[in-house]
DNA sequence: CCAATGACCGTAA
DNA sequence: GTTACGGCCATTG
């Protein structure tokens, strides 16, 4: 730890993360002060464990889908989202546009579905 | 300091 | 819609 660097800030980024709501890499790397640092992201999460104070499941590709992850497996990370309340399309992805966390928040209302 | 890696993203064909 | 290639960032050896 200790690591005073691009790691906990992104950290502390998804710490920030409310349940059920789902941020990708290149959104985190922004915010974190990169936006072009979304490989680094990744990386920094890669250090974190499984049982990190940090919930790193709540961070997904653009694709709004489970990146391929060594060990672990993508499979933890599907069950850990509906836990929270997500609901994974047909195609094992998630609408970033209601679970996306830009403060889009659901806004309730756009609809598709 | 230089080289290689990595849970990615963006654009092009 | 998918597949392919390059680029950019930060960390580690």
């Amino acid at each position: 730890m200790v690591t005073d660097s691009f790691y906990e800030r992104v950290y502390a980024i998804v710490r920030e993360v409310p349940p059920g709501t789902v941020v990708t890499y290149a959104e985190v790397a922004r915010r974190a002060g990169s936006p072009l640092a979304s490989r680094a992201t990744g990386y920094a999460l890669n250090a974190l464990a499984w049982d990190a104070d940090v919930p790193w499941w709540r961070v997904v590709n653009r694709t709004g889908g489970i990146s391929d992850r060594p060990g672990v497996g993508a499979m933890v990370q599907r069950e850990r989202l509906e836990a929270e309340g997500v609901v994974f399309s047909s195609d094992g992805r998630l609408d970033l546009r209601r679970y996306g966390w830009d403060g889009a928040g659901a806004s309730g209302f756009g609809g598709q579905q």
